[in-house]
DNA sequence: AAGTTCTCTCAGATAACACTCAGGAAACAT
DNA sequence: ATGTTTCCTGAGTGTTATCTGAGAGAACTT
């Protein structure tokens, strides 16, 4: 499938955009509603291969969105998104199957790869590995492992997502500000010099075993993960 | 056979819908009906291989239901639901044959687990046994035997759930809601700190036995059941 | 009826983590 | 060269995750 098809159903509208901007960044197809009774109606139309949900709708239960659609035979599968303090109240059970569901809030790049694994789950016939490789590095993303030549290494979730953002965007140099925007959660709010504390701890952790320097300055642009040399 | 058939039999909606869809994504084809009269028709017409019945519904109990159906030579396996009350009731008596029965609340995984072994135990010609082996644990799912690099230990029913649960999903990272949804029933509304528990008696029993680590922590993530070292 | 097993909760200890800050080094501008 | 900006990194702090043992209560055995 070239462009998987993901429907976004939140009423907070900033969330929305959010997750439309960096989901069609990402390269899928979008459609982004505000209730439950539009999720249906969409769903019935353009048939989504994916459903990214809030438990929490105005109108109903994300619960019951997926209920009906069940029963109209449409079945997709979900990423509920919940707040951090509906915890107690969501009835368990929700996800069933290759289900998944994350609290708010969260970094839009986790919401990609909880997306890509979902999918890679429920198409059972093309089970590709979830091993995503960018010269000296290799990220096993089911297991969350990382492995610089063939050496393993252990990383926090934050310098994880830090990383795979970096080899995600590999040769392109990441300014301080998109960096803090994809690896962060949506609503932290502090200083560029936290992504400098975190670069460093990467570098600390990576630099022994690789051969080439891998994380590289751009003084004044940002940071870049870089598989090649050439001149500088 | 490539996909089995399941009638889902249940007045309550929210398990009807919470058994289609997890028996959908466990591949089964589902047909979910509310009464023992729709039962009846719903069986002869598309002829399922098995059935899951509550044995209270509205309009007649479960048992007429089955009497009903082996009266018109429909005979097939049935997995009877019961609400934990319902206890004192003659359901013992009605399994007769292939037939199996668990009370409400269950885990999905469960309902899931015991549907292929009445339909493996009923398909007489491929009598192929239920051995479930990963790394260097078998698990023996008749008899809920579990042994580590041949050696037998003995696991109480969550412990066993909990396992067979990071087995199935080995060399991939579960989060602990994820393990909550699975493995406990779906009514289960404790927090996660149980889960870190029977991890913990999970291993105490494990460890003594493996060559390896099998259980892992990813800290900030989850769980991980793990069949290979990393190397390479 | 008494004992055992099992499930679940709770709480303390420990370790890991996220983040801030500040001094010093490096790059840059003038 | 000199001052300024930008970056690196170690130290320190408060927070959170994890592990584990103890214990209450339910359920099952004997």
């Amino acid at each position: 499938m070239k462009n998987p098809k993901v429907l976004i159903v939140d009423d907070e509208k900033n969330i929305r955009d959010l997750l439309e901007a960096g989901l069609k960044f990402a390269g899928f197809s979008v459609y982004s509603v505000g209730t439950g009774a539009e999720a249906v109606a969409v769903a019935e139309k353009a048939k989504p291969d994916i459903m990214v949900l809030d438990v929490m709708l105005p109108d109903q239960s994300g619960f019951s969105v997926t209920k009906k659609l069940r029963s109209m035979n449409l079945d997709l599968p979900v990423l509920f998104l919940s707040a951090r303090d509906d915890r107690g109240d969501k009835v368990t059970g929700l996800t069933v199957g290759g289900d998944d569901y994350m609290t708010k809030p969260f970094s839009i790049d986790e919401v990609i790869a909880r997306i890509n694994a979902i999918l890679r789950r429920t198409r059972k016939q093309d089970a590709e590995e979830s091993i995503f490789e960018v010269g000296e590095i290799k990220i096993n993303q089911d297991a969350h492992e990382v492995f610089v030549n063939g050496k393993e290494i252990d990383l926090s979730p934050t310098e994880y997502k830090l990383l795979r953002f970096l080899m995600g965007n590999a040769n392109r140099v990441m300014s301080k500000d998109q960096i803090l925007d994809h690896v962060w959660e949506y609503d932290f709010n502090g200083e560029q010099g936290i992504v400098e504390s975190y670069v460093s701890y990467l570098r600390k952790k990576i630099d022994p075993l690789s051969k080439n320097q891998l994380i590289h300055t751009k003084r004044g642009v940002g940071y870049m993960y870089r598989t090649f040399k050439n001149e500088e």
